[in-house]
DNA sequence: CGCCAGGACGCCC
DNA sequence: GGGCGTCATGGC
């Protein structure tokens, strides 16, 4: 990653990311894309900052809206900037269906979220779909001034009191993974460095988290690339190519991984952009 | 209209 | 410890 200073604007080049892949690939939800014919842009928000981005070509982007001191102090690290993942991606592709997925969904970085956030936007994602996941979260910070309620806030409401969210079974949830981590039964510092295995049963004392919600906040939330969210597709992609297991030289980006094995077999069917 | 969604729980055996 | 119905809501 390379970046410059023009005027208000950041420009920042990186071969390796695509805006659309990345932001809009169901591992954040509060991304909004503005709608333009020549370029991609999106606005959304990390803990308590603001950004717009753009993506006027391949491998270059615009960061409006912000400050170098912030993009330098957060933005960096969010989109991951720091990791090489064409180094990566080379690593993978002595697989040659993780090959096929590089080459197909190679733009996706992995985000570096917000532990909370994530959370509570995955026990969300239970067997829900990404439009209606995206219409929850709205209207949970349209409720807090257009930014994620924090532990203290949510622990305040009940299910009954979450009803606007329209989240069905899931705002019983919400309610308890709010209790336990404003009360500290959970503390999602303490479980991000505990070994992968104590995380996931800690993870897991909230009702409404499973291994596959406990896995994704383990993966967005916590940088805990080793973990590795299985879902309908995912499965289908053990089975399909993995009949021996996944190879273990990529165990440990194996999150990494599976976001590109995730993009790659959702759209083997649709018509490559 | 019916099917399904980046699942988890409760209950069954 | 695996199999199955149920849980709200709405996108398509």
């Amino acid at each position: 990653m390379d970046y410059c200073i023009k005027g208000k604007d950041i420009m920042v080049s990186e071969q390796d990311l695509d805006l659309d892949d990345t932001l809009d690939c169901g591992q954040a939800f509060r991304w909004r894309r503005i709608p333009s014919d020549y370029m991609s842009t999106y606005q959304g928000s990390f803990l308590n900052d603001r950004l717009t981005v753009s993506q006027k070509s391949r491998g270059v982007f615009i960061f409006h809206d912000t400050t170098e001191e912030k993009f330098l102090s957060k933005w960096i690290r969010y989109f991951d900037f720091e990791t090489d993942y064409s180094e990566l991606k080379k690593m993978f592709s002595q697989d040659e269906t993780l090959s096929k997925a590089c080459a197909f969904a190679g733009g996706i970085r992995l985000l570096r979220q917000d532990s909370w956030e994530c959370l509570i936007s995955f026990i969300i994602s239970q067997n829900n779909n990404i439009p209606r996941i995206k219409g929850i979260i709205d209207r949970l910070c349209r409720q807090y001034h257009e930014s994620f309620p924090t532990p203290q806030e949510l622990a305040r409401e009940t299910p009954d009191s979450l009803s606007y969210l329209r989240s069905g079974f899931r705002a019983k949830y919400i309610a308890d993974a709010a209790e336990k981590v404003s009360a500290g039964a959970v503390d999602l510092k303490t479980i991000a460095e505990l070994p992968i295995n104590e995380a996931r049963a800690a993870l897991r004392q909230i009702t409404g988290v499973g291994p596959k919600v406990a896995e994704c906040v383990l993966l967005f939330g916590m940088y805990r690339t080793e973990a590795f969210p299985v879902d309908v597709w995912i499965r289908k992609v053990l089975q399909q190519y993995y009949p021996q297991g996944f190879p273990a030289f990529a165990a440990e980006k194996g999150g990494i991984a599976q976001q590109y094995l995730f993009h790659y077999i959702r759209n083997l069917n649709k018509t490559p952009k």
